[in-house]
DNA sequence: CATGGGATTGACT
DNA sequence: GTCAATCCCATGC
């Protein structure tokens, strides 16, 4: 059974770019942590930062495959980085899941980052990876069924201010505006976007 | 089969 | 500001 609130397949069967902004808000779940989506970045086989740039490769055949699935890989040989699968199946696109604000689960998160800092615990691809003990075996994994889950905005969410900029870390397609972050958010991984923290 | 780069992070100068 | 860690996998020979 599928918990009240859990986004379902259609909510991913969409263009990528609105999911990513409506990413923003909700929360991700894997056992007992939890934590709030700050940021994410989109990415789409028509430009050559995303994975599914090259086609249909064993290790790009999840952005290709079903909306509303996890595609996790490691990045630089350490991080395992979550994205959850856009757009109908076929069309190769994903949300990367870049930062989070802690909800729940705090300690086991302090605990697998050796760190005690709020913000330091999720603000970033990498660290949130790790603060929910994200791995390669959750490729390919329903984010409907779980056993990582994303849910619709808790109550105050439902609006949050999306600031728009260019993503982060890549060194192709470096222009396009494809990352969302939430207005006034202190665990937005940096550099920030301009705009980031001015009046709420 | 060998090679090289990367959607990152943390430590260091 | 620089740089290494560390591994998956796409590419090229």
């Amino acid at each position: 059974m599928i918990a009240a609130g859990t986004l379902d397949r259609a909510f991913y069967d969409r263009p990528v770019l609105d999911v990513a902004r409506d990413l923003v808000g909700c929360t991700v779940r894997h056992g007992p942590t939890a934590g709030l989506i700050v940021e994410t970045e989109a990415y789409h086989h028509s430009e050559p930062a995303s994975h599914a740039y090259v086609g249909v490769t064993p290790r790009s055949a999840t952005l290709y495959g079903s909306p509303g699935v996890a595609y996790v890989y490691r990045s630089y040989g350490i991080h395992a980085l979550l994205n959850a699968v856009c757009e109908p199946e076929g069309v190769g696109a994903a949300v990367l899941i870049r930062a989070l604000e802690p909800l729940e689960g705090i300690g086991h998160m302090r605990a697998r980052r050796g760190l005690d800092r709020l913000e330091d615990l999720c603000s970033g691809p990498g660290k949130l990876g790790q603060a929910l003990g994200v791995t390669l075996e959750h490729n390919t994994t329903d984010l409907a069924a779980g056993p990582i889950v994303i849910e619709a905005p808790p109550p105050g969410w439902e609006h949050v201010r999306v600031i728009v900029g260019t993503r982060i870390g890549i060194t192709k397609a470096v222009e396009l505006p494809w990352r969302f972050c939430a207005r006034g958010s202190r665990s937005v991984s940096k550099p920030w976007p301009p705009g980031l923290l001015d009046g709420r």
